[in-house]
DNA sequence: ATAAACCCTGTAGCAACTACAGGGTCAAGT
DNA sequence: ACTTGACCCTGTAGTTGCTACAGGGTTTAT
């Protein structure tokens, strides 16, 4: 005998999963997220199948992976053979942006704490941020 | 008697100020340029002043400024009075978001960093990253 | 005169959603 | 059985900051 199976609602998967609900049918509509059964009337039925892969795009969203990175992840993750490695090698490019990121916002950010210092300190009509924008 | 004025062209004007020449017509509809005087035969003619303008958005575009934002620097440095402060205000509001952006990239940074370690070490069958973003 | 290089407008594409409009469905209460 | 309200459906448009066309017109030089 079958055990049932629990099924979800849009927004009861919403809920679940902390993905938006229109976002869900978004990621359905780029092939991230498998489409569901539906009902008689033509409403969509979740597993629990789809909450995990919800889950689990959202996690990687959270580590900044573009939804084409979460493709390609969900496929590699599908696909056990020696996927470990190219999981890794996807990660560690993403980890470089990542860090690349950091490294421009840190850049802008000296800029502008030496450019509020300057602001702060003026005495002049013109201030300097704008001085120093404009020059 | 006046001194000519040096006018330049669309690529011109480009190339000096470093915009790319689709984005000085984008800047223009967002309101952001000053809508430059047309040639006989409808072509924009840019003058100093568009170039300066120009240099402006793309220093603080580089400073992470939304448009929006830019927009507003551009009329508080027109109208000259008490703007110091408003300018200063705007600069920290940003500089605050640069900063929370650092935060959240960091956090990333290093939970993949520590996937990625975890991954190196594996021996088992399952990518340690994909049962992390699974479990 | 004719070609190359540029310009014009308007529109569509990118990422990753979010928010409608104008319907249809479902479950609970009476 | 019926009604109400909450939900769902599709398709489309908006967001940000550009970028890239298509299908023309203009300028400039040879
Ligand atoms: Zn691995
Ligand atoms: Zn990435
Ligand atoms: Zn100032
Ligand atoms: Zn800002």
């Amino acid at each position: 005998m079958n055990s049932k199976i629990r099924s979800y609602s849009r927004a009861q998967a919403a809920k679940v999963t902390n993905v938006n609900a229109e976002t869900i049918r978004y990621y359905e509509s780029c092939g991230l997220l498998q489409p569901p059964a539906r009902s008689a009337g033509g409403q969509r039925i979740y597993i629990e199948e789809h909450l995990q892969r919800l889950i689990f795009i959202r996690r990687s969203r959270e580590l900044g992976f573009t939804l084409k990175e979460i493709k390609d992840l969900i496929s590699l993750s599908d696909s056990s053979d020696r996927s470990c490695s190219q999981v890794r090698d996807l990660s560690a490019v993403h980890l470089r942006s990542i860090k690349a990121k950091i490294r421009d916002l840190k850049k802008m950010e000296k800029t502008l704490a030496d450019m509020i210092k300057q602001c702060d300190a003026n005495t002049t009509p013109t201030c300097p941020i704008i001085g120093a924008l404009t020059s």
